[in-house]
Parts: C-alpha cells; structure tokens; sequence
DNA sequence: TTATAAACAGAATAAAAGGTCCGATTCAAA
DNA sequence: TTTGAATCGGACCTTTTATTCTGTTTATAA
C-alpha cells in the first residue's frame, strides 16, 4: 500500500484545478467534469458534494446547473482541499505509529521527518489554484491527449 | 485519511527498531514484542512472518524460539522494511493522482512535490537501525512508561 | 520419547475505503 | 405548468486492509 492522499482527496484536488482552468464563473456539471478527469461520473459527484459543503466550490442545482470555484483561484490553496477531504492528521502523526510521539518523546525520526513533513505542509500552503494555473491547463490539455 | 505507511509496514518498523535496541542474536518471541509494543499478538506475528520471508528478520522455530535481525543494524536501513512490506510506489505514484505525471508531462506540483519525495526516499535509505539506536532505546523506554 | 512452546500457513472475520445506485429536491426552459 | 436535467442525501455493494483464529510443523527440554 502506501498512500498519501486518499482517492478522493486526488480526485477533490484534480476537480478544483480543473475548474481553476477555465472561465471564472462558468459552471461544469459532474459529467463534464467525470469525463474530462476520465474517473466515474458518481464518484467524482460525491467529492465535489464535499467539496461545496466545505466552501470550496459553489454549485448550482436543476437544470443547466453545475459547479464552480466558490473563490477565486488566488483565493485557494492546496492544503484547503486536503483539508477539507483528508484532514490534517497526516501532518501530526507519527510517522512510525508510535504512540505519544512528540518533542518531549520523539520516534527515532522524530525531527528529520518532522522537518519533511513541515516541507510538505509548506508548499501545500503556499501554493494556491492561480500560482500553478499554467502547469495546470498544460497537464490537462495532455490528458486530453491520452484518451 | 491519509496515511504514509500501512499499519503493517509502521508495526514492522516498529518491531524491527525493538529489535535493533537488544542485544545482538538474541531471540525474543511474538508475545514478547507484541507486549513491547502493546499490540496485538496475532498481528504482529503475521508481520514478523512476512520480514522473515523478506530477510530482515530470521526466525528460528520450536521452543525457546523467536525473532532476532538478520544483519547486524547497521546493515538494515529503514527503506528496506518499507520496501518488503509496502513496496516503493509511493514515491514513483503522482501525488494528485494524475496518470502519466511524468517530466514530459509533470503534473502542477511535479517539481516540488518530486523534491519532498527525493528528501524522505533519501532520509528512509541514508538511516540504518544503528544510526538511530540511542534514539530508538529512549523511545522504547518511554513506552514502557506510559503503560 | 513425550510434552510443550514456539513459528508457520492459511482461512475466517471485521472494519475501512472505494465506488455505485436510487429516490427526492431544485431549477429552468419549453 | 409540465418536463427534463441537474445536485443532494443516503443507502448499498465491492474491494482492500486490518485483525483474529485454527491447525500444523518444528525444535527443545524434561
């Protein structure tokens, strides 16, 4: 195994890059979206479900309806998503499942993984859907290119 | 969720880091590593199973018998559980899940998160059992503590 | 040589994650 | 005002991972 992100937390982050590409405003619906992403139509449904109850995409419902960003790209920040799908855990537990792994009784990797993790959680907080919106419509249009 | 290894590769680890902290050769049993760690017996058994198969640990079997290294510690480095248990994916996956991230078609965070992924495959290959041993008495004494 | 204590192998069960389906509700266009 | 297209909420099924159990084999010591 080994996993960093669940499959819905990968899947909630290529959602909102892949409406942080496009027209600010316009609104995709799941298909779209499904289709675009190549993953099934009802999963990705649920994610951007969530994603709409944390506030990071709006969506409107009935016909013609779909999603959005509920912010602007510059607004956004990766760990948001993680966040909102995964949770923070990941960034304060044990590395090595230790219990009550901590500066007063740290693992055996306790600060040089500490400090990759501290890494990790910097750029997911940094870098938000306008920094990367280049990189992103370039991944996209390669995907595009596969299918 | 989110995890970074599966509770089998973070109990190997664990029971490997034990068994790093004793002294060389001697053999301790399921039960006894189990109550080190305060984990299940039958657990742990099936993950000391699988680092004898693996060779990291070498079992001897019938009365008296148990689990010891099977190099000395500084000759295991920490990848190497990772390895025979959750293999090495993780660092080769993209970490959105993107197919086909790769440098001709790098994903949004391709370059960042790449370097992440190098330092921690680093740290995990460069840390052997020895390298950590004071650490890792200190935290097993501080286990004890708790319970 | 027999009893015992251990690893071993594999099956069985439980829990979590991944993924699908369906009915209800909402909205807009015909 | 009716129809159709969309989200929403929740139940459901499947797969994977976690955990436990049961029986067999092996080795030691009495």
């Amino acid at each position: 195994m080994t996993v960093i992100f669940s499959k819905k937390c990968e899947l909630g982050l290529q959602a909102v890059l892949f409406l942080s590409a496009q027209e600010e405003g316009k609104l995709f619906n799941a298909s779209e979206i499904a289709k675009e992403l190549q993953v099934p139509k009802e999963f990705i449904a649920k994610v951007l479900q969530s994603l709409t109850d944390s506030g990071i995409v709006s969506s409107k419902k009935g016909k013609n309806g779909g999603f959005a960003l509920a912010k602007a790209p510059d607004e956004i920040y990766l760990i948001q998503i993680v966040k909102a799908i995964d949770g923070l855990e990941m960034f304060n537990n044990c590395v090595l499942g230790f219990k009550g792994c901590s500066v007063a009784e740290p693992c055996p990797v306790h600060n040089k993984w500490g400090k990759l993790r501290e890494d990790a959680l910097k750029m997911l907080s940094e870098e938000s859907l306008a920094d990367i919106k280049d990189k992103t419509i370039k991944k996209l249009a390669s995907i595009i290119g596969q299918s």
